[in-house]
RNA sequence: GCGAUCGUGGUGAAGUGGUUAACACAUCGGAUUGUGGUUCCGACAUGCGUGGGUUCGAUCCCCACCGGUCGCCCCA
């Protein structure tokens, strides 16, 4: 039996490194207080339908979908906003004092692609939404919030890129615009293309094959549209942005794949040599609308996720290592049967004073014991034979140094505490 | 969904159409009857992804499938 394609075991030795960047995220969102949501793993499909839009890539091919025993469409969450905000339409947050909302999550996605390095069927994703506000400081927080996810765990290497896509009356003309620009050519276009100009027009600007069309490098900018609102909108976030030196690039071709975005919107990329072919560690942007779109009051937001795989692929790239300190602080050997049963009271001791502790369970001689504790990077062997038992005392060695001294049984737990 | 490439023990990795599938590391045991990281000796593949086929005979040839890796599309 293998783990399903595009799903991986996180075994020890690497789940140390994820507890260490969920603790520095978890705290991170602290800092910048948003606190944590946690919704179902599926929804009914119709809720990503809706909410991410039937015709992103996500919804049209990606989608974990299934009928349930009671015939219900469900689907395994691909993302993470759709939910967040589902729940806080459900539970009608917005009903709170408190506005604007500031959530965080983070836990597994699934998208139904082929795996590749980056790229999994099972990721997981924190992100963070923030809803019921239309201030443009607030999509500097989230942007801001977000490069920090990055900067507090070491990384350098990294490209902020921002764009607005404008309000709705700003999509419109430009929607109208794209569609005068290409229809002539369309035929040129790739098939993918053909069917976006009618669907989704602004996702032909992102597309790779078509990039070097003539037709491209005078596409219309979603720049040149945005009405004196939303020009001014984007101003002020860039301001911000600029008050807070966060260095950035904008790039009127960045769309993202999701139809519920406007206005503000962002990735972070890595500069990192040898990152591979996926450079995204994370995206983001404004939605407004969404939640109406959800059944909701006529409310604001904005939000980012970001991959925790990705992260990590980031910071070996980077080289960056992280503190994670997994060492044993004692490990106990022993031999004989009456030593044995002592060893294990003495261990079970320990423990409950708050030491990490681990003794031999393959009935190992001393010098298999001694090589274990080795291995395991204990600081300190505690060595309880006949002799020590006889005189209740125990033989302390550290490890690092060689040095070893006997310590009286009855004082081991304050010795060690008081050493450790 | 498309393309490339790969699939031998815990790990890395040789290899051949035909009795016992190199080697290295790791692990375990012993040399050293109670003490680690060195050295020496020894042990260690339900048999070479799964299922078919070709053949007197296949781990090595063919096909299919599954899976890994990388890339395209797109994204986190």
């Amino acid at each position: 039996m293998k783990a399903p394609r595009g799903t991986q075991d996180l075994l020890p030795g690497v789940t140390e490194k994820w507890q260490y960047v969920e603790g520095k995220l978890k705290e991170l969102s602290n800092n910048y207080h948003y606190q944590e949501i946690r919704t179902p793993i599926f929804e009914h499909t119709e809720l990503f339908q809706r909410g991410v839009g039937d015709t992103t890539d996500i919804v049209q091919k990606e989608m974990y979908t299934f009928l349930d025993k009671g015939d219900r469409s469900i689907t395994l969450r691909p993302e993470g906003t759709a939910s967040v905000v589902r729940s806080f339409v459900e539970h009608k947050l917005f009903g709170s004092p408190n506005q604007p909302t500031k959530l965080f999550y983070i836990g597994p996605m699934f998208r139904y692609e082929r795996p590749q390095q980056g790229r999994m069927r099972q990721f997981v994703q924190y992100g963070v939404e923030a809803l019921g506000s239309a201030d443009p400081a607030i999509d500097a927080e989230v942007i801001s919030l977000a490069m920090n996810a990055y900067q507090t765990l070491g990384l350098q290497s990294l490209k902020l890129v921002i764009n607005s896509l404008g309000d709705q009356e700003s999509r419109e003309n430009h929607r109208q615009a794209l569609i005068d620009h290409f229809t002539p050519v369309k035929e040129e276009l790739c098939d993918d293309c053909q069917t976006r100009l009618e669907q989704n027009p602004l996702r032909v600007l992102d597309c790779k094959k078509d990039r070097e069309h003539p037709k491209m490098q005078d596409a219309p900018s979603i720049l040149e549209y945005l009405n004196d609102e939303s020009e001014a909108y984007f101003e002020k976030v860039k301001a911000y942005l600029d008050a807070m030196n966060i260095p950035y690039e904008v790039d009127p071709n960045l769309v993202r794949g999701l139809d519920y975005y406007n206005h503000t919107a962002f990735e972070i990329m890595s500069n990192a040599e040898g990152f591979g072919a996926i450079t995204t560690l994370s995206g983001g942007g404004r939605y407004n609308g969404l939640v109406e779109n959800l059944g909701g009051p006529e409310t604001p937001g904005i939000g980012f996720a970001l991959s925790i795989e990705r992260l990590l692929m980031a910071l070996e790239a980077e080289g960056v290592e992280l503190p994670i300190d997994s060492q044993l602080d004692c490990y106990v050997v022993s031999l004989g049967d009456a030593a044995n049963l002592k060893a294990a009271t003495i261990v079970n001791e320990l423990r409950q004073a708050g030491i990490q502790v681990d003794k031999d369970y393959q009935a190992k001689k001393f010098k298999g014991q001694f090589k274990a504790a080795d291995r395991l990077q204990a600081k300190y062997v505690l060595v309880l034979g006949d002799d020590e038992l006889a005189n209740n005392q125990i033989a302390v060695k550290n490890m690092e140094t060689g040095d070893q001294e006997t310590v009286a049984l009855d004082q081991l737990t304050e010795h060690m505490q008081g050493i450790l």
